[in-house]
DNA sequence: CTCTATTGTGTACGGCTTACACAATGTAAA
DNA sequence: TTTACATTGTGTAAGCCGTACACAATAGAG
């Protein structure tokens, strides 16, 4: 059952947020688009310093933890419905934002709880980048997508909650495909590819990957064409739902790879 | 870096842990063996009411999870060095023990941390079983083996923990080789191939697994046979340690299943 | 000594994966 | 208008892997 945050001045979150939210405890999304056939990944820029971070947040006292990533993944990018997958928790006892004097806010107190300790949860998601309406959070002054190739120095250890979101999302494809979350309704089977090709990070044999792809018997292939590129106009796709769905629930026999 | 636990009595670490430990996060480890061509999970039965839980923990203030979690191993085993892997944490707001009145010992305060809700963090470990010293800890009477088709009801949702567990042992399966840490270092094909039939529940073809097996080029057979038994007497192998860990670090190309 | 359960070993089939070639089409340049 | 080029649509052959399966050898039990 999701939850509504209290409503609170950044500095009454800094000073009080322990009263509302479990110390120590926090949720960071590594939240997945797919736009201009590169692979993004949604950022957060610091009110205080400009770096930049993941969008994350806290746990209220009485919320479920994937409820309170839901929140988060809602927050930043007003979608709800979205599936999140838990794939690592993050407890290195070095984890607090106090050892990164650049990360405090001058006018914060040193013993703030915010400053302390962190233990953070990592889910990933999948979300049609169109979709996305990017909404800062009360500590950033930007909230926008970053190319998963050119994505800067993180805060803390967030490049390598990044890296473990990817690994995580590579080993799950044998499990489920890809697209269904990330393409617009109608696609073409070369922008399928592309993003295959961009999460697995190499390239995959054209003719065998849409024999692979139309095997699993879960697209249904449209009349129509991709009309305005360059050269030869490919065909559109769309996924059968209650093909989809029969397939998850029996798995995957084989997956992409 | 391993850590000591200060040394409390079980009072003092029901109503002043909080001073130790970090409040709202505990670890639970999910500990495979394997016996009698039984595949085991140790478990502890609480003082207080005879219900039967996961060894578990609490994370040190300036410890890492993964520390801690080592830490509980040890202190119920004996053993250190073992491969810990981190595979869920669970987070519903109704984990607390508050709701159990049954776990509450008469003489603790009803708002003792201890009662409080907690997230877990689940790790799982193989140890080979002849190695393993039981021990329970302080709120325990006993700390034993249970064969895995045998686990009674557990406290909270310790039951789902051990369930997820053997989900992710499982997954897993694809990118290690199970036997080296379960099994003593001289063991027979049909013992190794009850293992990966116990963990996998389900029938193997006694050829085609030693063919994939003795194809994985990581076992050396010995002269010796395994005496004693009735019938044919079968060969030794042992893991080659050099071999195993090339592998490990090449990864498994195709899988057990 | 015989019986039985178990171990040791090899082969054939089918399916999946991989490698690969040529015709068709739409845009851009000549 | 024609040509060139990049891209799409489609099918086939080879090889590897997984699966199914049979028979001889051996050790203990009776």
């Amino acid at each position: 059952m999701p939850r509504k945050t209290p409503q609170l001045s950044v500095k009454d979150l800094f000073e009080n947020g322990q009263q509302y939210y479990l110390p120590h405890i926090s949720i960071d999304n590594v939240i997945f688009g797919f736009h201009d056939n590169e692979l993004k990944v949604l950022l957060l820029q610091w009110n205080e310093n400009g770096r930049w971070c993941l969008p994350g947040g806290f746990v209220l006292k009485d919320e479920d933890i994937q409820d309170a990533a839901a929140r988060v993944l809602k927050s930043r990018t007003s979608l709800s419905d979205i599936f999140l997958s838990q794939f690592h928790t993050f407890g290195s006892s070095k984890r607090k934002r106090r050892r990164h004097g650049i990360d405090k806010p001058k006018w914060l107190k040193a013993d703030s709880w915010f400053m302390d300790r962190f233990i953070t949860i990592g889910y990933w998601a999948l979300v049609e980048f169109s979709k996305v309406i990017p909404k800062p959070d009360e500590f950033s002054m930007a909230c926008q997508w970053c190319d998963i190739d050119k994505v800067p120095k993180l805060i803390l250890d967030h490049n390598d909650i990044l890296d473990q979101a990817l690994v995580s999302l590579r080993r799950n494809l044998n499990e489920f495909p890809l697209g269904k979350d990330l393409l617009p309704t109608n696609f073409t089977m070369p922008e399928l590819q592309r993003l295959y090709e961009t999460v697995l990070n190499k390239k995959l044999d054209r003719r065998n990957f849409q024999k692979k792809i139309l095997g699993l018997d879960i697209l249904i292939k449209l009349q129509e064409r991709k009309q305005g590129g360059a050269h030869k106009a490919p065909f559109l796709y769309k996924f059968d739902r209650t093909k989809y769905k029969k397939a998850m629930k029996s798995g995957l026999k084989s997956g992409l790879q």
